[in-house]
RNA sequence: CCAGCCGGCCGGGCGGCCGCUCCCGUCACAUGUCGAAAGACGGCGGGGGAGGAAAGUCCGGGCUCCACGGAGAAACGGUGCCGGAUAACGUCCGGCGGGGGCGACCCCAGGGAAAGUGCCACAGAAAGCAGACCGCCCCGCCUGUCGUUCGGCUCGCGCGAACUGGCCGACGCGAGGAAGAGAGCCGAAGGAUCGGCGGGGUAAGGGUGAAAGGGUGGGGUAAGAGCCCACCGCGUCGCUGGCAACAGCGGCGGCAGGGCAAACCCCACCGGGAGCAAGACCGAAUAGGGACGACGCGGCGUGGGGCAGCGCCCCACCGCCAGCCUUUCUCCGGGCCAGUCGUCCGGGUGGGUUGCUUGAGGCGGUCCGCAAGGGCCGUCCCAGAGGAAUGGUCGCCGUGCGGCAUUGUCGCGCACAGAACCCGGCUUACAGGCCGGCUGGCACU
């Protein structure tokens, strides 16, 4: 059974009011819903990545990271966002999944430190459509 | 073999594992949800699943809704040689004209400049009722210059003769025959030429410019000029060929108002508006809409009523005038014309379903046509998503570059680019490769 992704405009919106983590090839956005029915996730691939076959690409191997290797370490009742870098092309396949599995872990851990990343100055904005 | 021109086509291939979506078949046996059931989600099997440009959204259509009563005018946008193709086009094909190339071929927004307006910078004398800077030519005057002839003077060279020892050398002569050498100055005559000034002729030449009022050659002339002649160009008339654009030939005209219309403009032809977020159906909350009832409602006019009357108020007609909508305007025609409260009714946003892929369709054959294309026959069904599928990953092969090396191995790379209702075009982007035809060279037979 497939995980569920999103689907409105709206809740990509809110998922912004979430936890944020940095890295390498991408970012995550991660919304506590308060219920719990299975994680959802969607996918944010900005214009200014590149061109359609290149976000088309960056989305298809994204969407297969999650599928082969990132489900596990999703925790029910969240919707997870993830905003795509250009790195995303050039990355090995192998190294992309490792990333994803071990941001998914931080997200699910204790947010001591996680929280005090979130409190440092962040206030770049990034469009999500 | 080299260089080039044109047209067509492909634009990575094969396989393993794991996925997505749509369709068809099948199962309800196992598990879960819904359901009375059929069945749906689902399981299993099979099949389809990005492009030549899917792109830019620049034209033309189909389809859909809106608007659409008639007449006239205007405005706006587009197109612009001719004929054909087509559903249509600004596209395509075949011609014509102009330009380029040795050639195959390529390029051209290619109606009207004698309706009018405007512009033609800089440079240049002059840029639009043409003009005269230099130059060329003629005439007059002035001053100088150079030849010729004549006369005079000065200097120099030489010869001759008498005399003579020698020297000096008067005189004469110097284009005659004995001989040879001239030069300068002054004056006069007449001529040539240059310069200056003035008057006139000219548009050949120079120079400026994108463009200077046909071109080349000859005659002609003081110098020149279509002034005259030949050829070319141009205009015009006629004939011939062609459906036509146009071409050819002949006559006539001595040549006329140059360019820009991708400046306004004129002429001819075409054109309602918006787009699948169109539209249709099912349909929450909230706000707004319509009908009926009550209260209430532009101006003038006409009729009726109330008050004793000036006048005011009420009702009706809807006659006129306003206002709004009818396409921008005009005329005619048509429609609408406050608000508040109560009752009832239907629309409608989010969402869902549909439109949604069988079509000016692809492929093959055949016939017609130079071709674009068309007719007929056969055959095939070939993406339908919706935060948006059509893939991810690994291996082998192919191919490009580089290293080692010598035909193996290693590394890096393999273009432009992603359907969103569908077609016909245009334009733009694009690594590499294949096929066919043609042209110009070189070599060989």
């Amino acid at each position: 059974m497939a995980l569920h992704t999103l689907k409105k405009r709206a809740e990509f919106v809110a998922a912004r009011k979430g936890r944020r983590l940095n890295g390498p090839f991408f970012f995550i956005e991660a919304l506590r819903r308060g219920d719990t029915s299975p994680a959802r996730y969607g996918l944010t691939v900005t214009r200014k990545v590149g061109n359609a076959v290149e976000r088309n690409r960056i989305r298809r191997r994204l969407r297969e990271a999650i599928r082969v290797s990132g489900e596990a370490d999703m925790l029910p009742g969240i919707d997870y966002v993830i905003v795509a870098r250009r790195e995303v092309l050039g990355a090995p396949f192998a190294e992309l999944s490792q990333e994803l599995r071990r941001r998914f872990a931080r997200m699910a851990e204790p947010r001591r430190e996680t929280a005090e990343t979130q409190r440092r100055p962040n206030r770049r904005r990034s469009r999500s459509d």
